[in-house]
RNA sequence: GGCCCCAUCGUCUAGUGGCUAGGACAGCGGGCUUUCAAUCCGCAAGCCGGGGUUCGAUUCCCCGUGGGGCCGCCA
């Protein structure tokens, strides 16, 4: 049979980092077997905006290169459908009315928890047969069994076992007859066909829920995966005061999806000591059975070093049409291949890079102050006006680094001084600090005409 | 509070009834270099604690401890 997982958010507005690793993971064992990978919004709360969510959902994936296949279901459109199944529950008398209010409810919970009790329905109208109490629309609850144990046996954590009287008569109608989630849940990974659910392990204990509800419908049992969850480097639960938690957020900072993707992967799933990931390897390699029982803590530093590995190994030409994004327009740059050469190795996201770049293209409006100290001093001044005269002279063509290398060493040979003497004031005059890409490059990237009119430029700021 | 889940370097993880417990990120030191990176080499860093079982436990069992999850007419 061939597999079939989904992904069923809630409509939230965006995608979570750790949605997208539960995503990332049904996707991978989909794809892996040849099988589908389903979309389902989880909206029986009519309150929330499913379309606008969708969209957030859909363009997280395009953005990460993930698919779906079939239609997209939303819950909020199958009413009619769960209906179905709640009056042949109640028909064949495996879910009734009850009557209790809210009010009663809650001082029932209230009661229980003050005696260290699991708050829990206690089944009052379960057999119920006299008149029901006046004004009160009631809720339908499921008959969950009253004894024994439900197990099942989950494809990361192994044998699970709830005992029935944790489990209570749980609503399946509101008093409104709109239907509740565990019960949507399961109708639905059951029609849709799923036979692989991988979930977050906060889903543990909806499970023997929902089993309830297969067993109730005839239904046959999927395969139950729950993945731990992510916390942050504190060990407790990531939130928004982590960082990015929305996986747009990811793109804006500069981080390619493959990066992103190659973290998550790991988190949680390994393959031996293999690190680096593609999506191919992935799809090949990935199996639910190798992830780990335990929960991870998100700390972003491999992120950013498979963010820098990536960029390495990105053509010029796609990073030049990424920083587009990231206000760098220089795919018509006729040095594109020399400029990102010298910039891609010192960029650990695309805002960084996009940084690199500004800096050689942009001519210095100031001069590091550390910088002028360190340089502009001695016989700065006259080295950088010599080797203005020499590159003004120079006979031979100036193109490649290696061109402007060979003026360098010629200077350095006539003046009998170290490289240092010439290379620090000639790249504080190029871009006005200490650090960068090598002197050659970037005079080779700006030219010879812009490298004359920099240095002519720092050399009328030296007092000396 | 009740129930459930989890536990290897700071972090992500590999692994086994007997290994010098492996890799990666981060950290530190060094090489390369005109700078900063990149890169290369090296160093430091771990089996939560206590009981068993066993010739031998990091590994199997139990009990602690710690962390997490769930206990809605939310999903």
């Amino acid at each position: 049979m061939a597999v079939v997982t989904r992904f069923a958010p809630s409509p939230t507005g965006y995608l979570h980092i750790g949605g997208l690793r539960t995503a990332l993971f049904s996707w991978l064992w989909a794809r892996h077997n040849d099988g589908k990978f389903l979309l389902r919004i989880e909206d029986t709360d009519r309150a929330r905006n499913s379309e606008e969510a969708l969209e957030a959902i859909i363009k997280a994936f395009d953005w990460v290169g993930m698919n779906y296949d079939g239609d997209v279901v939303y819950q909020s459109k199958r009413f009619d459908l769960y209906k179905k199944y709640i009056d042949q529950l109640l028909e064949e008398g495996k879910a009734y009315r009850c009557y209790m209010s809210k009010e009663e409810l809650d001082a029932l919970r209230e009661e229980q928890m003050a005696r260290g009790e699991r708050p829990r329905y206690d089944g009052r109208y379960r057999d119920f047969e006299g008149t029901p109490p006046e004004g009160v629309e009631p809720v339908i609850r499921i008959k969950a069994p009253r004894e024994g144990t439900i197990t099942f046996v989950d494809g990361i954590k192994g044998e699970i076992n709830i005992a029935a009287d944790e489990v209570d008569d749980f609503i399946i109608a509101r008093s409104d007859g709109t239907p509740t989630y565990n019960f949507v849940v399961s109708i639905d990974d059951a029609l849709m066909g799923l036979t692989d659910v991988i979930r977050g392990d906060d889903h543990l204990y909806n499970t023997p829920k929902q089993i309830v509800v297969y067993n109730a419908l005839g239904f046959k049992l999927p395969k139950f995966y729950h993945v731990a969850m992510i916390n942050n480097e504190q060990g407790k639960k990531l939130s928004k005061r982590d960082g990015a938690t929305d996986v747009m957020e990811y793109k804006a900072m500069g981080y390619l999806p493959e990066a992103l993707l190659n973290f998550l992967v790991r988190l949680g799933w390994s393959h031996g000591d293999q690190e680096i990931f593609s999506l191919e390897e992935m799809i090949a390699l990935f199996d639910p059975k190798d992830i780990n029982k335990s929960a991870s803590s998100y700390s972003p530093d491999k992120l950013l070093w498979l963010n820098a590995h990536y960029i390495k190994n990105t053509p010029n030409a796609k990073l030049a049409e990424l920083l587009k994004e990231f206000g760098v327009d220089i795919a018509d740059h006729d040095r594109l291949e020399m400029l990102l050469d010298a910039t891609k190795e010192r960029g650990k996201t695309l805002v960084e890079l996009a940084e690199q770049i500004n800096l050689i293209l942009n001519a210095p409006t100031q001069y590091d102050a550390k910088a002028v100290k360190k340089a502009f001093k001695g016989e700065a001044k006259e080295i950088l006006v010599d080797f203005i005269a020499m590159l003004q002279t120079w006979e031979k063509p100036l193109h490649l680094p290696s061109d402007y290398h060979a003026v360098l060493e010629a200077l350095v040979a006539e003046k009998e001084i170290g490289f240092g003497k010439i290379g620090m004031p000639l790249r504080v005059a190029l871009v006005g600090a200490l650090t960068g890409p090598g002197v050659d490059e970037m005079m080779a990237i700006i030219g010879v005409d812009e490298t004359i009119e920099r240095i002519e430029k720092a050399v009328a700021t030296i007092e000396v």
